[in-house]
Formats: C-alpha cells, sequence, structure tokens
RNA sequence: GCCGAUGUAGCUCAGCCGGCAGAGCAACUGAUUCGUAAUCAGUAGGUCGCCAGUUCGAUUCUGGCCAUCGGCUCCA
C-alpha cells in the first residue's frame, strides 16, 4: 500500500506504508539524517524508527535546534540514569527531564552521591554510548506497566503511572540496553548519537517539588552537539563565575556580609554606598517627575495594626516582633501600611486621586536561612516602593503610566525584561469578586498596551494579583525586580475613602509598585550585568589620576582639585611604582578613565585619559575632560 | 527549613591517615623615579569558623552550633 509523505519544502514523496520515519527522510534528503535527532509527524514528535502507515507530513527535528537539543538531552538524562544504577545499584529512578541549559534525574539511594561520583557514572556512560544501544520504544497497558515497574521495585515509576488521567489507557517505555524507564519520548535513535555531555553538580531536590515529601539526591548536567558547543558552555560558566556580584562585591570593595554581624545582612564599604546613592538619587528625581510624592514610616507598628491588614494572619512567619513597655510591635516587611495612615489622615475628594505615595522602604523578612544568596535574597532591603490610591476608573492609565516608567528605567540600564501576570494563591483574603476586578484590571491594563505577557497562575500576593517583570542578569537567571500589585482588599480594610463626583462615599482602589525592586537586588542583578564595568554616570570612583614620577605629584594635585570641584568622582594614585603597575590596579578596579600624568601633561597643562577599555583619548586640557564626564553622566552612559 | 559540600593570614588557596602552621597576591619598610596590565629586597601578619568530647597531645578524629557554596521549597 502506499501513502504520500510531505515536507516543509512542499516535495511530496511517495512511499510503501511501513517504512519508518528515518527511511523517508533520508528518500527525501539523503543527508538530512546526519543530523536528525527525531521527527514531527504531523506535527507531534516522534523517533525516527516510528513506523508510518498512513499519509502524513514530516519534519526533521535537527540537533542543533532547541527542541533536538531538549530531546538530546532527555536521552543523555536516561544515559546517566543507566549508568547510576549499574554504578550505584539498587538506585531508584524518579524524574529526569531537559532543563534549559542542560538536564537534570533525580535519584532515591542510600548513600549520599558526590562530585567524585561523576567520574565513575561519566565512564560508565562512556561505556554506554559506545555501545551505541538503540532507544527502543515500546508501548504497555497501564496495568501491565505498573506490574513491570513494581517488579523492578522502581516505586516512584508506579506512583506517577497511578497518578496519570483515568483515560490513560497505554504508557509508552524506552529501553536502552538493559536499561528501561517510563517516557513519552521522543528520544535520539541510539546511544551512540551523543557526542558531548559533562555531569555538573548534585543537589537534594524534594519528589514532585513538595517540601513534605522526601528528598531526592538529583545530579545535573549538560550537554550539547558536538565537544566544541560544550566547551563554549563551560567556558560561559567560568567567565559568569568571574562577575558573580559576591566576588565583584569583594573586589571592587563595594559591601560585606560579616557573619558577626548577621546573615542576611549587607554592610555597605564607601564604594557600595555611593553607588546605591547614585541609583537612588536618580530614582527619587524621577519620581518627582512623575507626580509622585516622597513619604517615610516608622521601622516598627504596633501588632494590632498588622493584623487589620492580614499581615498577621498571613505573612507572620516572614515578621520579626519586638516588645516595647509590654506593647506587640512588628518591624515591617512592606510599607503600606503606613501609607495607609497617611491616606486616612483627610477627607480626601475625588480631585485628589490618584495620590502617589513613594517611599525608599527599608523591610526585614525572616527568609530561610537556606536561600540566602548575597545581596539577592537577604533579610533587611530598601525597596523602591509606591502606594498609588485611585478610582476604579484611573487603574488603566496609571498601570500604563507605572509599565512606561518600568520600561523606561530598564532602558536606562540596559535590561531586557518579561511580563507576568499572576493570579490568585492558595492563601489569600478578600473576595473572588474583587480578586477577578483586580486581575481584569492588570490583564486589561497589558492587553490595552500591547505588552506581552504570560499568566503565571496562583502566584499572585495575598492580598491581590500582580504583574511581575523579571529582567535576565549574566547568568540568564531571571530576576523579579519591578511587579505591579492591585488591591481592593487593604482599602476595605482601613476602610480608606474618596467624596465623589456625586457627593458620596467611594472605596479607592490601591496599587502596590515596585520599579527597581529591592535596591540591594538590583545593585546585585547590576554588578553582574556590568560585570563590575560599571558606566561613567555609575561608577563609584569615575576617573583615576596615575603619576609616572613622583615629581609630576603637584601638578596632579591640581588636576585632582580641579576635578572634585566639578563634581567629579576623582582618586589619587601617586605612589611610588611604576605606571604600568598602577594602570593594571586601576584596570582591576575597572575604573572608567585614568588620566596619565607626566612631563608632556605637566608641560601643556593637560591630561591624557586612558580609558577602561584599552584605548587613549590623548592630551585633552582638564575642563574638556571635565566636560566630557559631565556628558556621560547627563547621558546615563 | 530540607539534601549535599565547604570553613586555614586582608584575598586566593596548599598542608595535617593526631606531634611547634605554609605559598602567592595585598599590607608595611627600604632601595628604585620609571610613559600605558605586575621593579627588587626585607618585615609583619593566623585562638586553622565557634563550643564541647575523645586523647599525654586536636587545625587534623567525633558531636553540636554558626556561616558560606550548589540545589530544593519559598520570595523583592
Amino acid at each position: 500500500m502506499d501513502m504520500k509523505i510531505s515536507f516543509p519544502d512542499n516535495k511530496v514523496i511517495d512511499a510503501k506504508s511501513g517504512i519508518t520515519a528515518g527511511e523517508a527522510i533520508s528518500l527525501w534528503d539523503k543527508n538530512a539524517l546526519d543530523s536528525a535527532v527525531a521527527v514531527n509527524v504531523d506535527k507531534m514528535p516522534a523517533d525516527l524508527s516510528s513506523v508510518l502507515n498512513r499519509d502524513c507530513s514530516l519534519d526533521v527535528i535537527d540537533i542543533n535546534s532547541d527542541n533536538g537539543l531538549d530531546i538530546l538531552r532527555h536521552s543523555i538524562s536516561h544515559v546517566m540514569a543507566h549508568a547510576v544504577q549499574v554504578v550505584f545499584k539498587g538506585t531508584k529512578v524518579s524524574i529526569g527531564p531537559s532543563i534549559e541549559n542542560g538536564f537534570y534525574y533525580d535519584f532515591e539511594y542510600e548513600k549520599p552521591f558526590t562530585t567524585d561520583d561523576f567520574t565513575k557514572i561519566e565512564e560508565k556512560m562512556r561505556e554506554i554510548i559506545s555501545a551505541d544501544y538503540p532507544f527502543i520504544r515500546e508501548e504497555l497497558e497501564r496495568k501491565k506497566a505498573i506490574e513491570l515497574f513494581a517488579s523492578r521495585k522502581e516505586d516512584y515509576k508506579v506512583e506517577l503511572i497511578n497518578d496519570l488521567p483515568s483515560d490513560v489507557k497505554v504508557v509508552s517505555i524506552y529501553k536502552d540496553g538493559d536499561y528501561m524507564d517510563l517516557c513519552r519520548g521522543p528520544h535520539i535513535p541510539s546511544t551512540g548519537k551523543i557526542k558531548a555531555f559533562k555531569l555538573l553538580s548534585v543537589a537534594g531536590a524534594y519528589w514532585r517539588g513538595d517540601e513534605k515529601n522526601k528528598m531526592l539526591q538529583r545530579i545535573y548536567g549538560t550537554g550539547f552537539a558536538d565537544e566544541k558547543s560544550l566547551n563554549d558552555y563551560l567556558t560561559l560558566l567560568e567567565e559568569a563565575k568571574k562577575r558573580d556580584h559576591r566576588r565583584l562585591g569583594k573586589e571592587l570593595d563595594l559591601f560585606q556580609i560579616n557573619e558577626e554581624a548577621g546573615a542576611g545582612l549587607i554592610i555597605f564599604h564607601p564604594k557600595g554606598m555611593m553607588l546605591r546613592y547614585l541609583i537612588e538619587d536618580w530614582e527619587k528625581k524621577e519620581h518627582l517627575k512623575r507626580g509622585y510624592e516622597m513619604v517615610m514610616g516608622p521601622q516598627i507598628l504596633k501588632v494590632d495594626l498588622w493584623k487589620k491588614s492580614g499581615h498577621y494572619e498571613h505573612y507572620r512567619e516572614n515578621m520579626y516582633f519586638t516588645e516595647i513597655d509590654e506593647q506587640t510591635y512588628g518591624i515591617k516587611p512592606m510599607n503600606c501600611l503606613a501609607h495607609m495612615l497617611i491616606y486616612k489622615s483627610k477627607i480626601r475628594s475625588y480631585r485628589d486621586l490618584p495620590l502617589r505615595y513613594f517611599e525608599l522602604g527599608t523591610v526585614h523578612r525572616h527568609e530561610k536561612t537556606g536561600v540566602l544568596h548575597g545581596l539577592l535574597r537577604v533579610r533587611q532591603f530598601t525597596q523602591d516602593d509606591a502606594h498609588i490610591l485611585c478610582t476604579p476608573q484611573q487603574l488603566n492609565s496609571e498601570i500604563r503610566a507605572i509599565a512606561d516608567f518600568v520600561h523606561y528605567a530598564m532602558g536606562i540600564f540596559g535590561f531586557e525584561y518579561e511580563v507576568e501576570l499572576s493570579t490568585q494563591p492558595a492563601d489569600y483574603i478578600g473576595t473572588d469578586e474583587d480578586w477577578k476586578l483586580a486581575t481584569d484590571a492588570l490583564r486589561n491594563a497589558l492587553e490595552d498596551n500591547k505588552i506581552e505577557y504570560k499568566v503565571n497562575e496562583g502566584d499572585g500576593a495575598f492580598y491581590g494579583p500582580k504583574i511581575d517583570f523579571k529582567l535576565k542578569d549574566a547568568l540568564k537567571r531571571k530576576w523579579q525586580c519591578a511587579t505591579i500589585q492591585c488591591d481592593f482588599t487593604l482599602p476595605e480594610r482601613f476602610d480608606l475613602t474618596y467624596i465623589g463626583a456625586d457627593g458620596e462615599r467611594h472605596r479607592p482602589v490601591m496599587l502596590h509598585r515596585v520599579i527597581l525592586g529591592a535596591i540591594e537586588r538590583f545593585m546585585g542583578v547590576l554588578i553582574e550585568h556590568y560585570a563590575g564595568a560599571f558606566p561613567v554616570w555609575l561608577s563609584p570612583t569615575q576617573c583615576i589620576i596615575l603619576t609616572v614620577t613622583d615629581k609630576h605629584i603637584p601638578y596632579a594635585e591640581t588636576v585632582y582639585d580641579k576635578l572634585t570641584q566639578a563634581g567629579i568622582r576623582a582618586e589619587k594614585y601617586f605612589e611610588n611604582e611604576k605606571l604600568g603597575y598602577k594602570i593594571r590596579q586601576a584596570q582591576i578596579q575597572k575604573i572608567p578613565y585614568m588620566l596619565v600624568i607626566g612631563d608632556k601633561e605637566m608641560e601643556a597643562g593637560t591630561v591624557a585619559p586612558r580609558v577602561r577599555d584599552g584605548s587613549n583619548l590623548g592630551a585633552l586640557p582638564v575642563q574638556e575632560f571635565i566636560a566630557l564626564v559631565k556628558e556621560m553622566c547627563e547621558k546615563k552612559k
């Protein structure tokens, strides 16, 4: 029986029913199979070995495509599980998907795996690869599959099959050599197709991601189409390590986290504080331009107020409390409460709205020890927080204005970001009706303004849904910085009202929002983003003056004075060292400009700026250099 | 909080299967006065994370705690 198979180039070939997808592909293009890992049959992914018996369209999944790489990595995870079960008898397997940049597999084994075990596992993997076992797909009736995995004591697999929806009658398994795994597929044709892989790390991971479940051992690894791509990736990891903000924070003398002071608490050194000051100063001005008013609330507020807001009930675990004169106070984990009280201090008219209260508010949250991470996850941090109280009709334009603000701010720093809409979580306050209103308000604002977003179900704050802006750092990790949260509940709980045009009392809506998020976290991301080489406007030290010999010091002093008088952040480096040494030191400190002062400059009354990138601006009068730096600051370069 | 690893000089890291603690860089002193990524010599610097236990003796072995790192869970 003949059938017609079509390909993406619109070529249609006739083939006998019963040939495999792989055979069909080589009939179409004899070279296409070389880099093929799987195939889409009528847009559904399938193995190259899958048998065709009706008219269909085929589309090769190339190893160099994102999809192909996923399939390759997933197959490598099977090979790793295979190897682990051979090397460590009695290991139970659970799940092993491909992930961004690699794959992992979760195991249960009596003893902890260490990175030293990787050598043995990798060796066994290489054996499996050179044996070139084909990946063989088999379909089993659900009950049979349960029996099969139960007989092999693979409890996790049994649980997975049991939990499949009841309409699933048949499951697929894949075999390579004497290993078998429950798997949807597809897989690469055989283990020999694997050319480049490496195991990277081992870590604990809860079964099914639930902390109530047993903790399994997760081995992370990665794989690529070829050795070179793998090495490029490993080099990239090394480069990323070099721009780790914790390392740069030390090297550039920006901040410390001191064991004696406490975990998750940042101590800013002069240079780190200068960076912070520059960011905050810029940000305050930007807020004032946009109709925000600066306010400030206290660090601690009586516990009853936290009960009123719902924080006590829903956020207590993350809060610190203290006793003063037999009264319990909560140390603020959020800034909204004082802002509510400011609103309530007067009778408000619809003409007053929107009110935009802005505070660089320092908050404390009791984060679990295991999650603390440099500047990115801390216990005390300062948010560039604002609460906007407005009428429901004003929501849309306010949200738009915030989204524009975020876009502008991210542009200044050159960050890419993605937008997510997070909806009602399991633990929440307020009515479902208000939640719907709030969620719709956010969604409509996104849609009206044609902002692309994805939905994060159940990820909202306890008092309202939110729009999250996730920016990407050097390691391509996504960090939540800006967020907009829509809240109908707190105005209700605090009985906030305004007098409308109709003379009646109405309830305002509140938007919580941050632009940079936490200043600490933002700085961490910023350090990695710039690899410590801050643009001129943000550099704690903008230029460093290097003397060639001691006799140039008096003139260098006059240059230093002119620069500092002009508001340029300059440093002296007049030590008795060779120029090359000083340049090296300045280079390591990533200072934007080095001003070399020698005979030529002294005689001509100039400076010779060497730029951080190694280029040279030649001799410039000091005033000209000052103008240049000022222009850079003006342009936020 | 959970799993695993780690904690030695300001920094990066050796070392110790129980017997006086080591290097490079940085710092300090001196010599050198030098033109675009490391001049030479010398000096000083450590309760070997903290607290117990075992031992004649613990930085080393054991236990607890603290902190850090890689993840999980949670989050700005």
